[in-house]
DNA sequence: CTTAAATCTGCACACGGTTGCACAATATGA
DNA sequence: TCATATTGTGCAACCGTGTGCAGATTTAAG
């Protein structure tokens, strides 16, 4: 109140308050020190009363550790991308990890890499698809755990974990081969993203084992205004086919839309729609859509668990490639 | 490669292969300093060539600024607040600062507050409903700037930066009438934020304006669970309204949904709905939701603005509550 | 009561970078 | 040519905290 002036508390005030020494003050804030009850006591109250905390960035100076934990991530507009962050942050946050944040849709992301290097965050976790080699390179040469949630960068070097994409597409199509379904088109996504690419073999993998051909295959780039155009092309000849199957919940939704708008189609008794990504909107009863829960506290949860490992010194375990089984959850757009 | 240790490249290391001082290579990364070029250039080859980058935290021991800039959000579900959040985040990566990000869903963030202080936040930007006046207090006495975005909080000590919601619901109401309406729902938002208390209110006053009292007002928590049963209890009964106002989007699609599935009724022909937020769903053709687009970029410019002038060490400007007024965005919800 | 062990405390240096200051090197002007 | 202004450099003292070490204090044991 009476301050004018920007003034810090710093240990030394809490120590001189308490009348204590310094190392007292510092001992109080560290789990594992030798500190009597008593003067544990007197510092917490100073400390209280002139409202202190530890200057972390002094203490990481001492410590090597900064508890900093970077992300990086891309267009929450995507429920999913929405959805991984709120629970990748909140899972730090639970470890006591700060996560800094960054958004690289852009593409002078090195910059910003670079910024993260000079806070000294403690791993990286990548969940957008664009960092540059470079880049890549550079934290693996400080050998700082890195870690690719929903994406595979094609460095190989980096350990990635994703949703069982590839498995999860068969599963779909299996599902749509079981109640009937024999002309089954395709909408992929964003052709630059490896999980669209891996959706889309997983896809064709399953219905060659069936013997079937695709209907079609049209891209949507993962956006709902792609999945409109894509409907729009597939529904438009003479033959429909009776299943479309999307590369994502959003393109999902597009189709759907233009389907019974534009064109009078019924889903599902004209045809059948499948997404990915079990989005929240998916339950919505408009679109009641056959999803793949991708598990995404799972990938989440392995993230971490690789991050900290990493963090505490184990030997450096060599890149590797999760893949998170999905799960198949059936609404109404392929069933009456 | 080489290296198996985890080892850190210091300002000592450069200075050493570019044979120079320690300052040299200090003052070659502080834009305003006495550096020739031809050290310049020396220290900059050497530290591409070690992979150098300042310490962040080191070098804010000295300079007292760690460019760290600390967001409170929640619920990224809520399109809104993802869109906010990176907008805002966006912002201040261009401006050069690093966001430190937390989530205050659950009650215990006085905790992740007290570790962002730790942290030594430049700046506090809250979207989030709960920040206690606990922590509140504390930042202003340490009188870092603290600004929340979209957020009334209820000390008034905090400047704050919020859509117009009343004068916005009254532009709803506006064209509402406009369009030959007289029996007009309300469907409100979360009861603890102010927002929905702003838009029943400006919505409750310009009903009177015209002498009309609501159809009726339900509760729907601003969630699309809570609009579907606002939408069930207003449509259960013998009469109908002939406009059903939401507080947000979501809300808007739940009540859509639920009136076309479950009561057979179209909108707009049988019943206009509007919502609030205009994301970007309301742009899908389901829904072609007539909304309040709140202008999120200018409140976040509005955000960034007072943060940055409160960092420069602006003389402490008393809190203020900036309104930025919102647009009516007309879609066939309303309109045939 | 004496002695050893156990527990606690303060001193002082280190962490990596910035910056005032004094001085060296160079350029400028007469 | 010399005096002076200008520019570039290195030294060394910080910034706020952690921690090994030695010594002080308390407790336990004999």
């Amino acid at each position: 109140m009476g301050k004018t002036k920007l003034e810090f508390v710093r240990s030394r005030d809490v120590a001189q308050l308490a009348g204590v020494s310094r190392s007292a003050v510092s001992r109080t804030y560290t789990p594992g020190a030798y500190v009597s009850d008593a003067t544990r006591k007197k510092v917490l109250a100073a400390a209280e009363m002139l409202g202190y905390a530890p200057n972390a960035m002094a203490r990481s100076l001492k410590t090597k550790r900064t508890g900093i934990i970077g992300i990086v991530s891309s267009d929450l507009h995507n429920p999913f991308q929405a959805e991984l962050l709120e629970r990748l942050t909140t899972a730090l946050q639970n470890e006591g990890f700060a996560p800094l944040l960054l958004f690289a849709d852009d593409a002078d992301s090195d910059q910003q890499l670079e910024q993260m290097i000079s806070y000294q965050v403690e791993a990286l976790a990548v969940t957008s698809a664009t960092v540059s080699s470079r880049m890549a390179a550079r934290f693996l040469g400080s050998n700082k755990p890195i870690v690719a949630i929903n994406r595979f960068l094609a460095q190989g070097e980096i350990t990635s974990i994703t949703s069982d994409n590839a498995g999860s597409a068969a599963k779909i199509v299996d599902h749509l081969v079981e109640i009937g379904c024999r002309k089954i088109a395709f909408v992929s996504g964003d052709p630059i993203a490896s999980s669209s690419q891996e959706r889309e073999d997983g896809f064709l993998r399953r219905m060659a084992h069936y013997n079937l051909v695709p209907f079609s295959i049209t891209g949507g780039n993962y956006t709902y205004e792609g999945g409109v155009e894509a409907g729009r092309r597939i529904l438009e000849g003479d033959a429909i086919p009776d299943a479309i199957a999307c590369a994502n919940d959003l393109m999902s939704f597009g189709v759907i839309d233009i389907g019974r708008d534009a064109f009078g189609i019924d889903v599902p008794k004209d045809v059948k729609v499948t997404g990915f990504d079990n989005s929240l909107i998916a339950d919505w009863q408009s679109y009641a859509l056959t999803s793949i829960d991708p598990d995404v506290e799972r990938m989440v949860q392995l993230g971490l668990k690789n991050i900290m490992s990493g963090i505490t010194g184990q030997p450096q375990s060599p890149p590797s490639h999760l893949k998170v089984p999905g799960q198949l959850v059936v609404r109404a757009s392929t069933i009456r």
